[in-house]
DNA sequence: AGTACATTGTTGACGCTGTCAACTTTTCCT
DNA sequence: AGGAAAAGTTGACAGCGTCAACAATGTACT
């Protein structure tokens, strides 16, 4: 009877390891740990439910679909991450600070390989339908908007914000992209070297890419000061 | 009694549009239309049973594991990439047909956004576990490393590898994030230009990059002939 | 010829999933 | 105090992959 019907002043909550919090929290802690230990497919609402010991739809009157509670895993992800990269290491030259801001980036990466391929190799629930996740991500990428406003901060406005936006894309791409490479297991299928060398190669595209386009900087914009 | 039991010689085939062919071949044919229409996520054998008309278990005789009939269907769609990329326009100069591969590459993945999303960012079956889907990637990936060696034909050996490997790397995370970037919907949550207009900031950022390394060339090492 | 056998398909069952509907209990607001 | 809304339970349904038992076919061997 103690368990059948939840007579006994059922307090609204779930127990999850020894604490006792609100069951919409405990919801999205329990899927975080299928997720980490069976992957974004495998994540059901009943597995959640059962492990924390409630009926199979107690889940869903908070989240109502699967990718409503998925969206808010998400959502902390996202703000773990943004936090990651703006704990990254200053430097006092903007081009080193982007270089930390790669590594951080990386690092995360690897640290993390669950919840990095949870946002960015794992199909999206629909970002309009979830705003605060899409909100979530943009303060992340934000991070990177800010560095390469520092890197051109010399560069009059009609060009800074352009360059600042195209370079946010390309270093995301191409640093993104490497993280996807290693994830898919694809180095070894396609004879590839591993992806532990393969870091420094990206950056020195980005850098190469960087370093020439400063020498066009004399070329175009007249600086403002110097 | 027609139905029930396949007594009438029955043709070990199975009518897909108003051809009849080999269940094996029928079965591709129908997982492709199946991810077409509804995506990877949605593939189930049991759906292609039905648009077959052949039972629930049949097509399981041919491919033991859902990942089985996956890996066939990547097989072929790595084929058709890898077709789609060396029926790229040719150049002479090797640096523009760099540039149509590219643009043969981004042209695919426009044409066939559900195979390219197959290919490149739903989750592979383990690679081991299927070596002629492995082996049709690296195929299509070996394009790339051709033209690269013709870009590098003036670099000494010892260098020549080294670079071909590493640029093939790099140019290829790039344009897949990019296109990965494209897919996720990620632009406008993030506040990002449309994909439209970014392909060209990624051309450009490789193109200075390698006129970057160019530039190296007259420093590290001698050319064979000028 | 005749027989053993592997291949191909069918049928039925099991547990898993998400989803809908009807019901009870708790909370909260007036 | 009372009544509505929220939270949770229970039961049912269809679709999925998987396992096991069975029928029909073609082939190879003696």
């Amino acid at each position: 009877m103690s368990k059948t019907t939840r007579s006994e002043a059922a307090p609204l909550t779930a127990d999850i390891g020894s604490e006792t919090i609100p069951l919409k929290q405990a919801c999205v802690i329990a899927a975080r740990e299928v997720i980490a230990a069976e992957g974004c497919a495998a994540l059901s609402l009943r597995d959640v439910a059962r492990r924390l010991g409630v009926s199979h739809q107690a889940p869903y009157r908070h989240y109502p679909t699967r990718d409503d509670l998925l969206a808010e895993v998400l959502r902390q992800c996202f703000a773990e991450f943004a936090q990651a990269l703006a704990a990254r290491t200053p430097h006092e030259n903007a081009q080193d600070e982007l270089g930390s801001l790669g590594d951080a980036y990386l690092g995360y990466a690897a640290a993390h390989p669950v919840e990095y391929a949870l946002m960015f190799t794992d199909p999206w629930p629909q970002a309009a339908h979830h705003p605060a996740m899409a909100q979530a991500a943009k303060i992340a990428f934000d991070e990177l908007r800010s560095v390469l406003t520092r890197v051109y901060a010399q560069v009059p406005a009609p060009w800074q914000m352009a360059w600042v936006e195209r370079d946010a894309l390309c270093i995301w791409a191409a640093i993104h992209g490497l993280a996807s490479i290693s994830r898919l297991d694809a180095t070894a299928a396609l004879g590839l070297a591993p992806v532990s060398q393969l870091r420094a190669h990206v950056f020195g595209m980005i850098e190469r890419s960087m370093a020439n386009e400063s020498v066009l900087n004399n070329n175009i914009p007249k600086q403002t000061d110097t």
